[in-house]
DNA sequence: CTTGACCCTAGAGTTACCTCCAAGCTTTAT
DNA sequence: ATAAAGCTTGGAGGTAACTCTAGGGTCAAG
């Protein structure tokens, strides 16, 4: 059992971020010492190491809520829900790593071309190395997820 | 020359976040109709498409901007500078991709152990397949990024 | 020559995600 | 037994990135 401040800083984030989570139903400390601390289980710990795994790979904390909910009323849901939540997500994951690596080899054919030297960067510039590189990359699909 | 309505139509995104990334010297049309309507060049065109590609794979407005910069007072950049920053945001986007790919993985799993059937989802925890499978990410780098 | 679609600016409002503050208990070390 | 460090709550404040509103010009069609 931890604490929240241990539980913090193994993570390094603030402890408000923790409350924070809680309030949200992120993830809520299902016990509390005599005195009403918060007191994080192993298993807790695992949850916010997933939380903040998947916000780095750019989910909302909704959708991250929506994820996690599948484990918390398990029973209410049927199998088949599940996994067309999870497999829509997968895409999503699927599709940012094609985004990622199309982006990556635009900054790569950048960096090779770029003289590294002590000269100007007249011909180190950013948007001609994409304008040029990259225009295999789709156009749609450029209203970034949800709103 | 489009006009801030179609590049925003052309692009699936409002005319305020146009004015908007002007306002934050993002995208600035270089020109002006008599009226002083804001005229869109292939060029700005292109810029947008930049901008909102590094959106969608994480990056902020304030990096964004960094990144153009580059191309702006382009004769003002050592090019040795110019490879620095560009190998670092490459590095950023490495990770992000192992990131993605982990995620991935532990998607694929819970999916994978998924009945698919209509019973219900008791052995359909996402956090039992990341417990199992993703041990292997690493704990560090959960402050993500700046702030 | 007016109606409706389009554009302008300045500034206020919104959402997500924290982060901080005040006032007050609890626990631990001296 | 008292000070320091840690925890509690409720609520305010902050930043990023929009998004909307008000009040007003512009332009093409009928």
């Amino acid at each position: 059992m931890y604490r929240i401040g241990e539980l913090a800083q193994q993570f390094a984030i603030n402890q408000d971020t923790l409350r924070f989570y809680e309030k949200n139903q992120l993830l809520v400390a299902k016990e509390r010492s005599a005195a009403g601390y918060r007191l994080y289980s192993e298993q807790d710990k695992q949850t916010l190491s997933f939380i903040l795994r998947a916000k780095a790979v750019g989910f909302s904390l909704k959708e991250i809520a929506e994820l996690l909910s599948i484990d918390l009323d398990k029973a209410n849901n049927a199998c088949a829900d599940v996994k067309t939540l999870v497999d829509q997500k997968r895409q999503e994951v699927t599709q940012k790593i094609l985004e990622l690596q199309a982006f990556q080899l635009s900054l790569q054919r950048l960096s090779d071309a770029c003289c590294g030297g002590s000269a100007s960067a007249l011909h180190c510039t950013i948007l001609e190395a994409l304008e040029t590189g990259c225009s295999h990359v789709r156009q749609e699909n450029h209203h970034s997820k949800e709103q």
